[in-house]
DNA sequence: AAAAAATGAATGAGCGTTCATTCTTACGGC
DNA sequence: GCCGTAAGAATGAACGCTCATTCATTTTTT
């Protein structure tokens, strides 16, 4: 951390904007050339500041990636969150995978995510980082389909909750991936793909829960 | 490409054996450090090259770049092709997925498949290799699951074989995002978790598929 | 001995980072 | 209200280093 003492709140409140208009130009960098790609000049130039500046706010370049990663990190289980506010899982699940196609600041995005989980590979403090935030997410998901269905949850089973969770991790991961690699894919093939397993993991609703066990009961 | 007459058959040969060699190396240090993390020197000496020893055999590093690409991309449909070979499909996908945990070099490597998405966000003919591979690795599942089962694949309807082969194309794409960001998830979990998926779908041996679309017929 | 392969030092550009310097702001005495 | 001043904010040139790339030179092959 930065080890500036700041003497009045005004001025602590505009050293925090500072940081913010740098951490907005540093994630936009990132995102069109990488963590590596991108340079401090670079950086610095779109956020309209001096190089040296940057040191005013940051200790280091790896500072402002860990920064971006924590943000965009905290922002993601805001945005999945979302997903099961709506009452329609499958339509929220497509809008989310229009934005990440699109690129759109306002969701997570997606080379972001790709690329921190790539350097979650090389840098064991953003693994770490990476697996508590994911590991929050999946119980986020899981006690919305433990919830019963009157509460706005899916109404599921211990077990069932905690597999589904798992499955919806992966579909939704795989649906980020997808999105980079194939821009110009409709929503309307995706439904088509997604609806039946939504529907039979109940996430449709008024539809109940199938069990989801390998072997079923006879 | 590069512009190197070779005379002999026996030359042109050993001068394919470094170009795989520094290849190899290339890969190796792409996956620990990022495409634009490794340094040609640090490929050089993987290689047990000098540095501008490799200037002989690729015109840039981004020539590199670009060849471990399309290497990476062939390997990866022959390595899909192998998962409707095995007769249990929900077996040969977890088999690739702690291979994928482990970082394997002999399946597909997971943080170099990050690294490459990524990068066709930002370089159009990455892109354009990618979509070419993905179509064709979707079209690979597509015939498989229209097969009859005597022929070894899954018998199922045209319409219906499409969405699944991009559910199917999801599911694993976003297995390995997992793979990378979860090394320690067991098997187990994991299969708990995608044996109804697939067994809805067909996948299991002896089931048929059922009819995944979002209204059944009453 | 001619040709090809391989070297590794040299090159300029760009990297992350630092720091002496300048500009801006805040504020107490008048 | 105004000014003097001290501290904070911001600059941008300079630093040492590494980068991708080149090429005169040496070693190996034929």
């Amino acid at each position: 951390m930065n080890a500036i003492q700041r003497r009045s709140p005004r001025a602590e409140a505009k050293a925090e904007s500072q940081r913010e208009r740098i951490l907005d130009a540093a994630q936009k960098c990132f995102i069109e050339h990488g963590f590596h790609g991108a340079g401090m000049a670079l950086i610095a130039e779109t956020a309209g500041v001096s190089a040296g500046l940057i040191y005013r706010y940051f200790d280091s370049k790896h500072a402002i990636v860990l920064a971006i990663i924590a943000r965009e990190l905290e922002g993601k289980r805001a945005k999945i969150e979302e997903l099961h506010a709506r009452d329609d899982f499958l339509e929220a699940v497509i809008a989310k995978f229009r934005g990440w196609q699109a690129g759109e600041p306002e969701v997570m995005n997606a080379p972001l995510f790709l690329e921190m989980s790539a350097e979650g590979t090389r840098a064991p403090e953003v693994a770490r980082a990476i697996a508590a935030s994911d590991a929050l997410t999946r119980q986020d998901f899981e006690r919305w389909l433990l919830r019963p269905r009157a509460e706005g949850g899916v109404g599921m089973a211990a077990d069932c909750a905690r597999r589904s969770a798992l499955l919806v991790q992966c579909l939704i991961e795989g649906l980020v991936v997808r999105a980079v690699r194939d821009p110009g894919l409709d929503a309307a093939t995706l439904r088509e793909a997604l609806a039946p397993v939504f529907h039979a993991m109940g996430l449709t609703p008024g539809v109940q829960a199938a069990p989801p066990s390998p072997e079923p009961s006879p």
